[in-house]
DNA sequence: CGTCCAACTTGATTCATATCAAAGCCGTAT
DNA sequence: ATACGGCTTTGATATGAATCAAGTTGGACG
């Protein structure tokens, strides 16, 4: 389905947010279509990222937020022991990068799941424009705040939820952030494997393993290694009981 | 201690940011001596709540964010299932609300846990400054990003570590906040029950009160009710490795 | 086509914390 | 003073998930 060129006026490097099939999920949606050049002003087209490449690191300077445009992105922390920490996921029109907005340095360091390419904002040049363009703005703290929502969301389910409903709740973010993106909401393949759903959903990758197969089991899923079937999601979402997550 | 009174043009009904003891924690920290006064001007001189009355409430229209003047504030979500879950403690000099920057309603409620006074800023006021005062902006960007990064600090905490951790990591948070408001970093009243810690932390009401116990028995900690004396930092701290949080 | 290594699954045992149950403490109102 | 109700502590038991220990699968690569 490859899309018309139109003829534009600006650098064949630069993204064109107005062709952009994610538009609709992405910064773009805040702002005026006669706005939206300006955006596209301060975009970079970002590269291409093979599979475990990083976009950027903990504790490097801060430089830009980097939206998907394909692929997925896993970020995480490093403690200083060395371990682990995957705080979250990222799949196409999601923003990574906002939770070091305002900071000299990346929080976290954001890894490339598979092959992925991204868009990339510069902050100093984001800041500049969401001064000047108040929808923006305001969209900018929607965002930020709905990523403190959703990881105030997370620590309750981390907290409070057994390994069922935790795999639940993940496995129907996921689902609805396929279906945002118009893919199949029951069919899909995860971006990530098993120690990372374990490691972000502080469990044992044993666990998640045995609870693939209980869902399996009782008929709620169909999962071959990443390839995964939801065959019962209103069981799914009984399973999760209040947790209609939006975002991981 | 009583701070000299100059003369302001202000009207005495609005706060003044200028004298406030706790501008070097608050908003002003971001901005020019000269452009305190575009603060001001929309800073409303705040109520006083006594405990247990709501500051605000989940899914009510979002007006305003809050500075804690004095006194202590606990948000909480209300699920479907009418249980309570405690989202954060703040104390004076923290803003409350900007989880809910960017959206039509509160994200949670907000309520007095002590007789407590605040500041409070109307999002549409507040806005406006933004887009005026970069550096306003920027210090919005990062108090928003700092909350998600202590966010997924606390999800993290919650799902990888024993209730042991949690708890000394809740004290030296505690510790480090009264700290900064220079009162006594080991000799401090909880401003909350062992419940709302419970609750907050994920944990049994039981399991608290045990662990409270347990640290006393260790010499840790010295605990009657709210009272609470930290007789050793240094191994508290050992207790929670990694996790030296700046906030809950 | 087979070898190798990482990712995944399965089973047995252990452990931390929830849960259930009951008693103690403390402030407040009668 | 005294009694009530909420908050806190303590004890006994149950349980979900971690850990330890083998396998098994499947893809990459010689």
């Amino acid at each position: 389905m490859a899309q018309a060129i139109p003829l534009r006026k600006h650098s064949p490097l630069k993204a064109s947010c107005h062709q952009c099939s994610l538009s609709n999920l992405c910064l773009p949606l805040a702002i005026e279509e006669n706005d939206l050049d300006r955006l596209e002003d301060i975009v970079q087209q970002g590269r291409i990222f093979n599979r475990g490449e990083h976009i950027f690191d903990q504790s490097t300077p801060f430089r830009s937020c980097f939206a998907v445009k394909s692929g997925s992105i896993k970020t995480s922390i490093i403690t200083e022991g060395g371990e682990e920490q995957v705080t979250g996921f990222f799949m196409p029109g999601e923003l990574v990068g906002l939770d070091s907005m305002g900071s000299k340095t990346y929080a976290r360091t954001a890894k490339a799941l598979e092959r992925t390419s991204v868009c990339e904002f510069p902050v100093d040049k984001l800041e500049e424009l969401t001064g000047k363009l108040p929808e923006l703005q305001h969209h900018m703290y929607h965002m930020m705040s709905q990523e403190i929502q959703n990881s105030h969301q997370l620590a309750m389910l981390l907290s409070k939820n057994t390994a069922e409903e935790r795999i639940a709740a993940l496995l129907l973010s996921l689902s609805s952030r396929f279906q945002r993106r118009r893919l199949s909401p029951t069919n899909f393949s995860l971006p990530m494997a098993r120690n990372d759903i374990a490691n972000f959903l502080g469990l044992a990758v044993e666990t998640v393993s045995r609870v693939f197969t209980r869902f399996q089991n009782q008929g709620l899923i169909r999962a071959r290694g990443r390839e995964v079937e939801l065959l019962d999601v209103e069981a799914l979402q009984a399973v999760t009981r209040e947790f209609s997550r939006q975002g991981c």
